[in-house]
DNA sequence: AGAAACAGGACCAAATTGGTCCTCATTATG
DNA sequence: CATAATGAGGACCAATTTGGTCCTGTTTCT
C-alpha cells in the first residue's frame, strides 16, 4: 500500500552494517559482500549515501566508507531521502506542482499534507541506532504494542 | 521519498467527492468528470472500492455508488489498500518472504517491523472525513504544528 | 610508478504501473 | 418485453520507472 524502493531499503541495510563496526573503514566490496546486496549497486548506493554527507569516503588504496555521524544522529529519513530522492506522497505535494490538474480546488490537497506530515513525524524519531538494536523501542514512539498485525503485514503482489 | 501510487491518491480523491454528497447515487462517469480522473480509470477505481466493501453499488439504468459507511469510519488505510493491495514496505516484510537472501541474519529486519508499524499507526487515525475538512486537525494527532515543511516537500524526480 | 579504492555518469533491460477496451450481468423505463 | 444505461470483471498494451552494469576519471598508499 505504500513502498519503498527497492534501493531505499538497501540503503538502510548498508549503514545499519557499517554502523555495527565503526572502528575501521569499509569498503563498498566488503560492505556488498557482507550485506548481500549486488556489488555495483552497493557502490552507487554508497556513493550516494557520501555524497549526501551520512558517510565518510577515504579514497585510495586503503579506502573506504565511515559513518559521519553516530548512529544515534542519522535518522532513516535521511539515509531514504538521500538515495531517493525527497519525494513527495503524491504528485500534488510536489514543489513544481504543476501537474495536478486539480489545481486550487483539489478538496483533498489539504488533506495530503496532514498525510505528509503524519508520516514525516513517524519516520523522522527513527535513528540508525534504532535498527541495529532489535529489541529497544523507538524513543518518539510511547504507546500500546506495535505488534505485527495488519495492513502492512500482507503480502499479494497486487 | 516514499511514493503513494497515483491510483491511491485518484481512490482518495473519488471518495471524497462521493462523500461531499451523500445523498444521491454518483455514476462513475460524473464522478471523473467531477474529479478530472481519466474516466475508464476511474470506473476501475470504483469497482475496486465497491468490491472491497468501501462502496455501495447500484446496478442498472440509474445505478451509482454510494458511501458504504459514514466518512468518520473509513479510513484512508482502507481506501489505499483497496486499490493498492496492502504491501508492505520491504519485500522482507511479504507474507511469503522467500525473497529476502538476508533471512534470519538480517539485522534490520525487526527494525522496519518498526517502521511499518509507526507509519501505520500514523495513518488509521486518518479519516475520510478528515480529508473533507481542510481545517480540522487529526483526532489522533496532537502536537505543534504539522508544518508544510521538510522531506516531503521536495520536487526531484529522483 | 602502479595498484586499490572511491567519484560520477551513461546506458540498458526488465518489472511495474496505469490506462484502454471488450464482453457480460443487472435494472429501470417506455 | 425490449432497449438503454449502468456496473462487473478481466484481458491486454504502452510507457514510465527502477535498478543494475559498465566505463572512465581521480585520489592515495606502498
Amino acid at each position: 500500500m505504500i513502498r519503498l524502493s527497492r534501493l531505499a531499503d538497501y540503503s538502510v541495510v548498508l549503514m545499519t552494517h557499517i554502523a555495527g563496526d565503526t572502528g575501521c573503514l569499509h569498503t563498498a566490496a566488503a560492505a556488498a559482500a557482507a550485506t548481500h546486496v549486488p556489488e555495483p549497486t552497493a557502490g552507487k548506493i554508497l556513493k550516494a549515501l557520501s555524497r549526501h554527507g551520512l558517510l565518510n569516503s577515504q579514497r585510495g588504496i586503503n579506502g573506504g566508507y565511515t559513518l559521519a555521524r553516530a548512529p544515534e544522529d542519522i535518522s532513516v529519513t535521511e539515509i531514504i531521502a538521500a538515495v531517493d530522492g525527497p519525494i513527495a506522497l503524491t504528485e500534488c505535494l510536489d514543489a513544481d506542482g504543476g501537474a495536478c490538474s486539480l489545481e486550487t480546488t483539489c478538496p483533498t490537497r489539504s488533506g495530503w499534507h496532514k498525510i505528509n506530515a503524519a508520516i514525516r513525524r513517524a519516520l523522522d524519531g527513527i535513528a540508525l541506532a534504532d535498527m541495529m538494536d532489535p529489541l529497544a523501542p523507538f524513543a518518539s514512539l510511547s504507546g500500546p504494542a506495535m505488534g505485527a498485525t495488519g495492513v502492512f503485514q500482507d503480502s499479494s503482489k497486487h
